[in-house]
DNA sequence: CGGACGTTATTTGTATACAATAACTGTTCA
DNA sequence: TGAACAGTTATTGTATACAAATAACGTCCG
């Protein structure tokens, strides 16, 4: 992706991040293009890609709403991860090599550096979290499963904005990762999806559990 | 998507089903807005469909080539379709209605009179088949699930070209068939996943054995 | 009043011209 | 010979103007 077109993706994302749009909100690309600084040709090209990452949705006349996520939606996506990522740690204990291994050691050593910050360091541990979980993806070594990971990784960050990670969870989460860890050194795949899978679904009942039982869904333009 | 970029898109893709093109030549968006009739920006927006759809390859720097898939990219694509199919089988078992599996019987039945043809009429089976996995994904009721696995039923079409099924390759599809739609009636998950992991892991093995050991995968522009 | 219709304004879709970048070709100089 | 460079050609990226489609609005007729 060019120039314009990767710098009207990051904008827009950025703004639908930012809180400054509210759920069914219609926007245009004219607005989008103001907003970004290029012409609606990359802005559409931007489009498109967030529509295919469920972040835009289209009415069924074409027009362009930022989407809404029900509980539904986010449940189904924890799955699919779950899913996904779980089979990329099978393949990944299958193929990592020392080195690679040693990098992720260095990689949880970061996040737990950053968790016992005080305050702890949220973005640091988000951060090391999302290349930890990247290096393994890569190892599995499956590059349709990276692309369909890589949509569903990013996307609910989206709500996570106001977020707040208990200490806890922050350190439930190095803990599964050293078990991860010790998984792929025994060269073990039951036992990587194994710790992969309670990892993630803990993940979603945190989540859930900080989102609370709120609805939505509906696309106002009909769909 | 609109009139020229669905048309340019459905041209396109006929062009390299088509056997026209080698993979790894490389294409023009030019070459395209030709071929297809209408103008660059729709050949743009279908090219990045098939690019998504990884039928289409760019280099490094941009320029746009037949992709060629490698032994192994198609074994990751039907390991993964089949296991997000699997998936979709145990939520379609939970939820099918009875309508809706009456449906699937008279879909599969289609399906044999299709085989009873004499020869056997394999485009109206391909139809069938496509129609009966369709429902059941639709079934399953998780939008991404659809979206991730259409990509990958469309995909393995592309090289089944001059590809001969025997009569009782089609025979035995429309026996699982059978047994998906008893798993569906019975509401049990289990029995229905693991009925679509066979059929799936089987339609696999029948189509590596006509392909032959065949490699490929380098992409010409380097990237 | 109220609903069907036609008109206007808004928004998306397409074509085209031009700009930026990458590949190619031939030439020069060790 | 052959490696670096310059100029040319080919290809992709962006902006803009215009066409098509859709929504919004007001008016007329019942």
């Amino acid at each position: 992706m060019s120039r314009a077109s990767q710098q009207a993706y990051a904008k827009i994302r950025a703004h639908l991040l930012s809180g400054q749009v509210q759920p069914n909100e219609q926007l245009t690309e004219d607005q989008l293009a103001q907003i970004t600084g290029v012409s609606r040709t990359p802005v559409r090209e931007a489009v498109r890609r967030l529509e295919d990452e469920l972040l835009l949705v289209r009415s069924d006349t074409k027009r362009l709403f930022v989407a809404d996520w029900s509980r539904d939606d986010i449940e189904e996506m924890f799955s699919l991860r779950q899913m996904l990522e779980c089979h990329a740690a099978e393949r990944a204990a299958q193929r990592l090599s020392r080195e690679k291994i040693t990098q992720l050691e260095a990689v949880n050593h970061a996040l737990k550096d950053a968790i016992a910050q005080d305050p702890p360091d949220v973005a640091r541990f988000l951060e090391a979290n999302r290349c930890f979980h990247e290096a393994i993806v890569d190892a599995a070594d499956s590059p349709r499963l990276g692309q369909m990971l890589s949509k569903l990784v990013e996307a609910p960050v989206v709500l996570r904005t106001a977020r707040t990670y208990s200490l806890d969870d922050l350190r439930q989460s190095s803990r599964d990762h050293d078990e991860l860890i010790a998984a792929f050194t025994a060269r073990d795949p039951d036992w990587a999806r194994a710790v992969m899978g309670s990892h993630l679904r803990r993940a979603f009942h945190t989540f859930a559990r900080s989102v609370g039982p709120q609805t939505g869904g509906a696309v106002p333009g009909g769909k």
